[in-house]
RNA sequence: GGAGAAGUGGCCGAGCUGGCUGAAGGCGCACGCCUGCUAAGCGUGUAUAGGGGAAACUCUAUCGGGGGUUCAAAUCCCCCCUUCUCCGCCA
């Protein structure tokens, strides 16, 4: 949510980051309201200041033994009248805030524009691709080949976008997380956190999901009870409603959970194998950042994403989204796209945002500055750190060797036992 | 799931036979004063959001959340949430 006083303030930097975003909509719209909202106000308080001065009449008559039977019967009128108005006030407000609900964040100033994910600009690159000296195969061929994925028995106890790992892959991904999840405890500072994986209405809204995005998300019937499309959503809540201490910050906190994303609107695309289901592992990385350090943190959490790959020496390239391809919340963000020889192509592995303090305004999470009365919003910054499935078959299909066995990466070995290839049985 | 109790300001805690209570009192905190001493005392201040105003300031709302009754609600009524105790069930 962008702040009311920058909307009432410059609207036309609002109406400028709307046309970058190619957002329909207006902010007259939102104006209007906004002058509709201040006038039934300033009517409606000033009733209410009448039957406040009223009701200390009355009240001092009663105890007096007076008659107060003509004021009582004045303010009844003006009771009916403030009921009219709160009543049309509440609409007009409910109305604005929905505008303003639907608001994207606006992006930085060094964001590139853009109109979509073509026009991303490459950061930089890291590694190599893998020379091989036959045709890279694809993880699903692999993990099918070698017993590790199972996609028709999925389909079976579910349904399609799901997938069953089994023996060696079922290890090899609870090997990445925890892998993952060390690193970012013992290099990155980060503090280890387990949340639920079913969240409420607010909390949803918190981050953005709520309310525009209510399709791409899986809801408990009957309940307002939602599954979380990433752990970002309950670690950004971790302390909604709260104020935090400006030594708290940055606070740096990782999450390892199941995912879960209804896709709609992706139908037809990565339909075969694990780029794209309905439920996946990732571990998540969150900074509850001061605002004045919160473009450094950016750059800090993108390296913590990036370390994770180099440690797997997994050749990848940095991008920074444009205006058009940013995420809602988001003001800038930077993707890390990992090398698939088997689909001959970068693929998203991991997205740093920094949303500033869009979240924090909208989920109400303060921190109170050493030696000023004001309290501030705190900034937020989410990403990857990585997506474990799409690590796994990065792994597969970068680690593949011409026979159909895949070495495991050195760094994972302490975490398999020590196997140091997986072979066909 | 069943029965009962409770949710007040940063914290503790009054108020809850409706009325000048944004809310006593205490603690904590901030600033000032006093004091020549490892203590205490005194004074003032100490919420958030919104409206008006250049500002001083002023008005409105907020006593878990939402709705209702009333001229008027922290106080009465209804629904929901959370916490605690007992029972049941369970990993």
């Amino acid at each position: 949510m962008l702040d009311l006083k920058l909307m009432q303030s410059n609207p036309e930097a609002v109406r400028e980051s709307l046309k970058k975003r190619s957002s329909k909509l207006d902010v007259q719209e939102f104006l209007t309201l906004d002058e509709k909202r201040k006038e039934l106000i300033g009517q409606s308080e000033e009733l209410k200041a009448e039957r406040n001065r009223a009701s200390g009449e009355i009240a001092q008559r009663k105890r007096n033994k007076e008659d107060a039977s003509d004021l009582i019967k004045t303010m009844g009128e003006v009771s009916g009248r403030i009921k009219k108005l709160d009543a049309e006030l509440s609409e007009v407000e409910a109305a604005e805030k929905e505008w303003l609900m639907a608001v994207p964040n606006i992006p930085h100033e060094s964001v590139p524009f853009g109109a979509s994910e073509d026009d991303n600009p490459v950061v930089r690159y890291w590694g190599e691709k893998p020379e091989m000296s036959f045709t890279p195969r694809e993880h699903w061929d692999l993990g099918v080949e070698l017993g590790g994925l199972d996609f028709e028995r999925a389909a079976k106890l579910t349904g399609s976008r799901f997938v069953i790992t089994r023996k060696w892959a079922a290890r090899l991904e609870r090997a990445l997380a925890t892998f993952m999840l060390d690193t970012h405890l013992d290099e990155h500072g980060y503090t280890e956190i387990t949340p639920p994986f079913i969240v409420n209405r607010d909390t949803m809204t918190g981050t953005g999901q709520l309310p525009k995005f209510e399709e791409d998300l899986f809801k408990l019937r009957d309940t307002e009870y939602y599954l979380i499309p990433t752990a970002e959503v309950p670690l950004t809540n971790l302390h909604s409603g709260e104020v935090l201490e400006e030594d708290q910050l940055p606070m740096l906190l990782t999450a390892h959970t199941p995912c879960f994303r209804s896709e709609a609107g992706s139908y037809g695309k990565d339909t075969k194998g694990i780029i794209r289901l309905h439920q996946f592992m990732k571990v998540e990385m969150v900074n509850l950042a001061h605002p004045d350090h919160s473009y450094e943190a950016l750059e800090k959490m993108t390296a913590c994403a990036e370390k994770i790959l180099q440690k797997l020496g997994l050749h990848y390239r940095v991008i920074e989204l444009c205006t058009g391809d940013m995420g809602f919340s988001a003001a800038k963000t930077y993707d890390l796209e990992v090398w698939l020889p088997g689909q001959d192509k970068y693929r998203e592995i991991s997205s740093c945002s920094n949303c500033e303090d869009f979240q924090a305004r909208r989920a109400n999470i303060k921190f109170q500055p050493k030696g000023s009365k004001k309290k501030q919003f705190v900034h937020t910054l989410n990403g990857s750190g990585l997506a474990v499935g799409r690590t796994l078959v990065a792994v597969m299909e970068n680690y593949q060797q011409e026979d159909g066995s895949i070495v495991v990466p050195v760094a994972l070995r302490p975490y398999m036992g020590g196997l140091e290839i997986i072979k066909p049985e």
